[in-house]
DNA sequence: GCAAGGTC
């Protein structure tokens, strides 16, 4: 029933929604709006009818969230509290200076509305935003009806469907975000504060910083994305090249020339490839066992997401994903592209795709493909395949207005326009077809094979110069056809550590593993190199820096996987089951601030490994209180005395401790502890008596020899008062230490004398049980594996597996104890060898050349020993160099089961002293 | 001085 009109407040996400919406529901495509308080958001002016009720509809816009979480006034100075506090400090929402116009004018134009209708994105971000106006504008018109607009594209059927199906808005999507936004506040400051404080001062770090003032961030997003770049750089360096040998062959006739590749790929046992090449050489007769010929199609690429423009503007046009993403931007700003932030890579049914193709007719360069596209004759055209992604909001990157160029863009503009054009029209066109015959031949009972392609069809490809698809004519083959192959020969190759990442290799993984969204992984990314955590070479490669790597390198040595993706993970699914209302946003909270408190207290606990991990790459700093004992301060209590700050544990430089208050010198509040203490920490238990609590109780290691017999070592005490063994030490020892720190002996031992957090810790795994990252060997950490010692990182490291006086051998491949052998094969019965304890390792020495000098890695073929360890573990193997000079000239081989090969000689001259392969007439 | 998420 028509009623009385009503006027509606509807606001979108961006400004360009709520023109497009503003511009379909008022059948106006040149609606004019006017101005609101802030200079981008304008408002639109139309009459609507919704359900029969006439509405008078105002159609405005935020830009993004409006609101941000922030802690409390008194906590966000960085010395204000121990960065612990940070877990359960108050937080709360605000609107920022930045927008407080944008919520202006939505006060002001919600006072005079009886409906709000929400338009935001229908995503879990859109959803929190929606309630964020929601506040705003209740908070001065508490009477409004509030109504959320769903919608998956700016179609002009799915508004006009969605402007008459209004819903309520979800609140479990966004009380999704809301958890989200907290635990990253959380965890992010906590750490940031807690490793900055603690390197700054330990440390001389300003070197690698520019001098700028430095912040040692850590975040849910960005340390995996430097994990991932950390991890990389270490498999490089830890790898270690090995030879291989590989069969090779070619024949050349009248109508071009095939180049056959050996089945058995290649070998790492050289020995055994001249055997089989030998046999080759003996009968190289080649005899044609199979022609296949097959049609083969290389289809167009997916409709364009943001990953996939950011990755392919990279590896086309070296464009960093930052600047691809501003540029992209910029166009869409301009009209000539759609919006470039989407995960979709699948159009709608209802999008015309054909118009978009008759608007790139006229360009001078991919106009003619346009034409041919569009005229059905040709038969070029074909629908689109989806990658099965959508983000129900925006439609995957296509043109949106025609352009040969424009005065005011620079080449990376034209770059990304191109792209974005002839991807869209590669999307709508017939895959390249191409007609393969693959060859298969037998020589001597080894197969090879030699492939050859001749493209039928480019379609797409005539398009999108972007990707080529390679192929060679090789001559035609018959079954059973024999011939003599132009060349046969045995080349040497060696295995290559993979490429650093790349920015795609980088989008790739981040993508994979959930880090980051589509319009925030290339922040992630600029991050690491604003923090000086990782640079980016001219290839677009990416290394970490001597600050990125000690800080993954601290982490991973005290068994924490914060650098890797798993928390994210863990966060993406408490968001999930949020988002679908099977747990509450403070279920979620808890739990998992519950167990970062407890990750962060321990990794506290562990700061040695930091601190190591960074003396690796940097100078101690001579700033004082630098000495890492005291850089962080725990929390024991707040100070009674000017009831403002803490009162944190210190241990001076002379090695006394005390409980000092953080208002030093304004606040002289100070507790000196018994000068026979040789540790204190701080522990998340509390007393029971003293007040005001919490008071936090310590866990104190005293020195035998200077407390009397009666007295325990360890105590768990208060400073309280209420402690009378404490107040007892304190008198009998006094508060200063008996012995000058430098004169006592080696540090004692750094996380395993601490007591254990009370609280249990999920995500930290005990290194002494987990899987060394380079050797994959259980029994050691990552840190402390043999492996490494070539790494350049330990140069400064003393070699602590080659001790004197050890008698066992170790591995000098992964570093494993030697285990003492007997041989049992026919040319070396009863003599002793040492082989690696992994099963997985081929190292192998004979003990009688151990200390003679000559024996070592590589040996295992010299001296003929069995060579079936190759085959136990799948070709990849003992790290050892191939082959040793006397194989090529003695001419004496031995079998995989040890029994000597006699009477083979060169096939090519005769000669015994070698084999074919070393031939002065190499090849056939 | 700290996060990540929107978007101009």
């Amino acid at each position: 029933m028509a009623g009385r009109s009503v006027t509606v407040l509807n606001v979108a996400e961006k400004p360009s929604v709520a023109k497009a919406v503003a511009q379909i529901l008022s059948r106006n495509p040149g609606i004019r709006g006017r101005d609101g308080r802030s200079r981008y958001n304008k408002i639109f002016e139309f009459d609507y009818t919704i359900r029969d009720q006439p509405c008078k509809m105002l159609f405005t816009s935020v830009i993004g969230h409006l609101m941000e979480l922030e802690f409390d006034a008194r906590y966000r100075k960085w010395h204000s509290c121990d960065p612990a506090d940070l877990f359960q400090a108050p937080v709360h929402k605000s609107v920022p200076e930045d927008k407080k116009d944008i919520k202006r004018t939505l006060e002001e134009e919600a006072r005079r509305c009886q409906w709000l209708v929400l338009w935001l994105d229908c995503d879990r971000e859109g959803e929190n935003i929606a309630f964020e106006v929601v506040d705003v504008c209740t908070a001065v018109n508490p009477h409004l009806t509030i109504k959320r607009a769903r919608f998956s594209a700016l179609i002009a059927s799915e508004i006009y469907q969605s402007v008459q199906n209004l819903v309520e808005p979800n609140k479990w999507f966004a009380d999704a975000v809301d958890a989200r936004q907290e635990i990253d506040l959380r965890i992010g400051a906590s750490f940031t504060r807690f490793q900055t404080m603690l390197m700054k001062d330990a440390f001389n770090i300003d070197t690698v910083t520019d001098g700028r003032n430095t912040v040692l961030s850590y975040g849910p997003c960005q340390f995996p994305t430097l994990g991932f770049v950390v991890e990389r750089y270490w498999e490089i360096q830890a790898h270690e090249p090995e030879e291989f040998w590989s069969i090779n062959c070619s024949h050349r006739s009248d109508e071009g020339t095939a180049n056959f590749s050996w089945g058995r790929g290649h070998l790492f046992d050289y020995t055994c490839a001249v055997i089989i090449y030998e046999m080759c050489i003996e009968e190289p007769t080649a005899t044609v066992t199979n022609v296949r010929q097959q049609e083969k199609l290389k289809y167009p690429p997916h409709p364009l997401s943001t990953i996939e423009l950011e990755k392919r503007a990279s590896r086309y046009f070296r464009m960093s994903s930052e600047h691809t993403m501003k540029v992209a931007e910029e166009l869409y700003q301009g009209g000539f592209i759609s919006y470039p932030r989407t995960e979709t890579d699948n159009f709608s049914s209802r999008t015309d795709l054909h118009a978009i193709v008759q608007e790139q007719q006229a360009h001078p360069e991919w106009g003619i493909y346009a034409q041919r596209l569009l005229n059905p004759e040709t038969g070029l055209w074909r629908n689109p395949r989806g990658g099965g992604h959508d983000d129900k909001a925006h439609p995957p990157i296509h043109p949106t207005k025609f352009s040969a160029g424009e005065s005011g863009w620079s080449q990376n503009h034209r770059n990304i326009y191109e792209l974005v054009v002839r991807h869209y029209l590669a999307c709508v066109s017939k895959p390249a077809v191409g007609a393969e015959t693959t060859v298969e031949i037998d020589i001597a009972g080894e197969l090879f094979s030699a492939c050859g392609r001749v493209i039928l069809e480019k379609n797409y490809l005539d398009v999108y110069r972007f990707e080529s698809w390679g192929g060679s004519v090789i001559p035609t083959y018959t079954i059973d056809q024999q011939f003599i192959p132009t060349t046969l020969t045995l080349d040497p190759g060696v295995t290559r550590p993979p490429p650093l990442l790349s920015e795609a290799d980088l989008l790739s993984c981040m993508d994979k593993e959930g880090i980051g969204t589509d319009a925030t992984m290339h922040d992630h990314i600029k991050k690491l190199l604003e923090r000086f955590y990782a640079t980016k070479d001219a290839s677009m490669r990416f290394t970490p820096t001597n600050l990125g790597e000690a800080l993954v390198m601290g982490y991973d040595d005290m068994g924490y996987k914060l650098w890797k993706p798993y928390l994210r993970a863990v966060m993406e699914r408490d968001m999930k089951l949020v988002g679908e209302g099977n747990k509450s946003k403070g279920e979620v909270l808890d739990t998992s601030l519950q167990q970062m408190k407890a990750c962060f207290l321990d990794a506290r606990l562990n700061k040695v490994k930091l601190l190591e991990a960074m003396a690796i790459f940097f100078e101690r700093s001579n700033r004082v209180g630098s000495e890492h004992q005291n850089t962080t301060e725990e929390v024991v209590r707040r100070c009674g005395l000017c009831q403002e700050s803490d009162m944190v544990l210190k241990k001076n430089r002379d090695g006394k401790f005390m409980v000092g208050c953080l208002g030093y010198p304004q606040c002289r509040n100070v507790v000196w502890l018994p000068g026979s203490i040789s540790e204190a920490v701080v522990t998340t238990n509390t007393c029971n008596n003293c007040t005001p609590g919490p008071v936090f109780l310590i866990q104190f290691k005293f020195r035998q020899l200077e407390i009397p017999p009666s007295y325990n070592v360890n105590h768990l005490g208060c400073i309280g008062g209420c402690d009378e063994i404490l107040i007892q030490l304190t008198e009998i020892c006094g508060t200063g230490p008996r012995m000058p720190a430098r004169a006592r002996g080696p540090t004692p031992a750094t996380s395993n004398a601490h007591p254990t957090p009370a609280t249990n810790n999920a995500n930290h795994t005990n290194p002494r049980q987990s899987a060394c990252l380079h050797c994959q060997e259980t029994g050691h950490s990552s840190n402390d594996c043999p492996s490494q010692t070539r790494r350049s990182r330990n140069a400064q490291h003393p070699e602590t597996n080659q001790q004197s006086g050890e008698s066992s051998v170790s591995c000098s491949s992964c570093g494993a104890p030697g285990v003492l052998r007997t041989a049992n094969t026919a040319n070396n019965r009863g003599r002793k060898f040492y082989t690696c304890q992994s099963q997985e390792c081929t190292f192998f020495v004979w003990e009688d050349s151990i200390n003679n000098g000559t024996g070592g890695r590589g040996s295992a073929r010299s001296n003929n020993v069995p060579t079936s360890t190759r085959g136990r573990n799948g070709g990849r193997g003992p790290r050892g160099r191939g082959r040793s000079g006397s194989n090529s000239s003695s001419g004496t081989f031995v079998t995989a089961t040890g029994d000597p090969i006699s009477g083979r000689r060169c096939f090519t001259c005769g000669d015994p002293s070698h084999f074919a392969n070393v031939c002065p007439n190499r090849g056939v």
